[in-house]
DNA sequence: CTGAAAGCGCTAACAG
DNA sequence: CTGTTAGCGCTTTCAG
């Protein structure tokens, strides 16, 4: 900037007035330091500027999700990254994989970066961390799943009713042997979805049956799970998923057996292809794209100094119909 | 970091030596130091860091793909975290859209934030932009998609060779009028791939026509374009589609009309949910997870140092049989 | 082993 | 309209 200053003939101060836009210089000095600009390809130090910057914002925003790779999780990512490029603030995106160390970890190199605003998806019980974060002023929004004992903003799909919804939908179609095969418990959306689920299957009364399969992580082990239930004495005769990646393995094993016209399936989360499969996949769709943009509007809004109270954007769900949730339980 | 300093009763420098492990402080002074760093709950600024640093490093990298939710693109993002989370370096990512515009934009935003390393995919043609981003000394590693005119690392497949063998499969099969689906040849994955796919059908011999339908860029476009094609009066008996979001529009179009199982498909990169569609899709499976790797891995080497003549990495690609591909040509 | 002083590239505050 | 001075939080340099 010294040397672009030099080039110009002007202060430093007037070329930080130029290349920020603010008022006050006159237009033959513009040119001539825009001149300078172009001649020695000078790019600010945005790190530089907000070291001194009154705002001290650095313009970047820290995302934590479950992992890029995951389709829900790379819609909330693209929807962030959208909301964020007209702001021209940057963002960091890392992977939680489930694991709380990797969880405190990012957050830590976030808030070493000096980042505006948290997006955070988080591991259920230790949240306590944060409120070293929060007591920084640095604002954090909560999405997919719902922090314990932090009052935040929190953008999430409504995990109960949607897991209610898709029981429901099973025992409308005879089923009463339903299993519900989720997440580590340790995870708040994994418990809700249980829930949800099992709420809905006891209203049914004592001749309906849910049985939970929980600590599931990838849809390998999903399906050694599904097929050690399937092949079992009494087998369930339908199936609720209650993540994308263990629809996967459910549909797999299902298929691995050829019972996928006979065993009912809903999963929870939409996959791009489940509509193609056969029959299609029955899902309770949640809308990442929209948890993502509500979610950057959240964090914005409260970096442009909305001290309002925290806010709860519950989203609904819809249920899809595609032909594997539409499956009559045998009449036995 | 001065009240840290303070309240251990050292100077800044000491304070600075400690929480960057650097040698000669004595162990009862480190010690008060880590409690005041306990105390105050002080987190280092990175960014006031590498503004004095010698080396200059933000410890920070620039990835640009196609698109964070595309998932090939979102394999290589993890890869490339991956490789970043135990150098502590943090990846800025952004999408592409195959847009020159927002690949100028990104790029010049990541050079603002002064990123230690780019990786980049790029559309072909105006890659000048980047040489005084070369000069300045920022190592670039271009992932995918080879670009024109710089003397750069790369790390892609081998795309003509995978095009090829597609080709081939669906000769071997019978097929004689086969039509390639092909993203906007400004692309040059898109250049490659008909190239490839064109010089295979044309050393089948005369008899063997080859039709390509390029500038497509999503399911929808893809499906109105094969759609009109399969209804036409001499439609073709298969189908290569050169790139994931391609291949599902093209399935798509072949199931509307209730063709899977007549006319032959092949695509060029691999879904998650390929092997379950009925039939199972047959692809040229490339591995975005090891092009991710490798390119981090050459990004790393350039910002340690390494000097070395340009590399080409080219990886193979993989022929996956699962059905769509294996269909044999009508005996007309 | 420790600290004081200088300065990284920029913007704030103020003086011309 | 323009420039000067100071200082953001840190690391470097160098002197104790």
């Amino acid at each position: 900037m010294k040397d672009v200053a030099a080039l110009a003939r002007v202060g430093t101060k007037t070329v930080s007035r130029v290349i920020n836009f603010e008022p006050n210089v006159a237009a033959p000095t513009a040119e001539r330091v825009w001149d300078a600009v172009r001649a020695l390809d000078y790019h600010v130090d945005l790190q530089a500027g907000s070291l001194r910057r009154a705002s001290g914002r650095t313009h970047t925003l820290g995302l934590l999700i479950s992992s890029v790779d995951n389709p829900f999780a790379a819609a909330i990512n693209r929807a962030v990254e959208d909301a964020a490029l007209p702001r021209e603030v940057a963002v960091f995106a890392s992977s939680l994989d489930d694991d709380a160390e990797r969880e405190d970890a990012a957050v830590r190199a976030f808030m070493r970066r000096r980042v505006d605003g948290l997006i955070l998806t988080t591991m259920s019980r230790n949240t306590g961390y944060l409120l070293s974060t929060i007591e920084r002023g640095t604002p954090i929004v909560f999405v997919d799943r719902e922090p314990a004992g932090i009052d935040a903003d929190i953008v999430t799909s409504d995990n109960r009713a949607g897991a209610a919804r898709a029981a429901r939908h099973l025992l409308e179609h005879g089923h009463r042997r339903i299993v519900a095969l989720t997440d580590r418990l340790e995870i708040q959306t994994a418990r809700e979805r249980r829930d949800g689920f099992l709420a809905e299957v006891d209203r049914a009364g004592a001749a309906s049956e849910g049985i939970v399969v929980s600590g599931l992580h990838d849809p390998a082990d999903t399906e050694r799970a599904l097929h050690e239930l399937l092949t079992s004495d009494d087998p369930p005769t339908a199936v609720f998923s209650a993540q994308n990646l263990i629809t996967v393995g459910a549909i797999r094993a299902i298929r691995a057996l050829g019972l996928q016209h006979r065993i009912a399936l809903v999963g929870f989360d939409d996959m791009p292809l489940f509509d193609l499969v056969e029959p299609g996949v029955t899902v309770i769709r949640q809308d990442p794209q929209q948890i993502g943009a509500r979610a950057a509007d959240r964090v914005f809004a409260r970096i442009d100094g909305d001290t309002g109270p925290a806010q709860r954007l519950i989203l609904p769900t819809e249920l899809v119909e595609r032909g594997s949730g539409e499956i009559v339980a045998p009449s036995s």
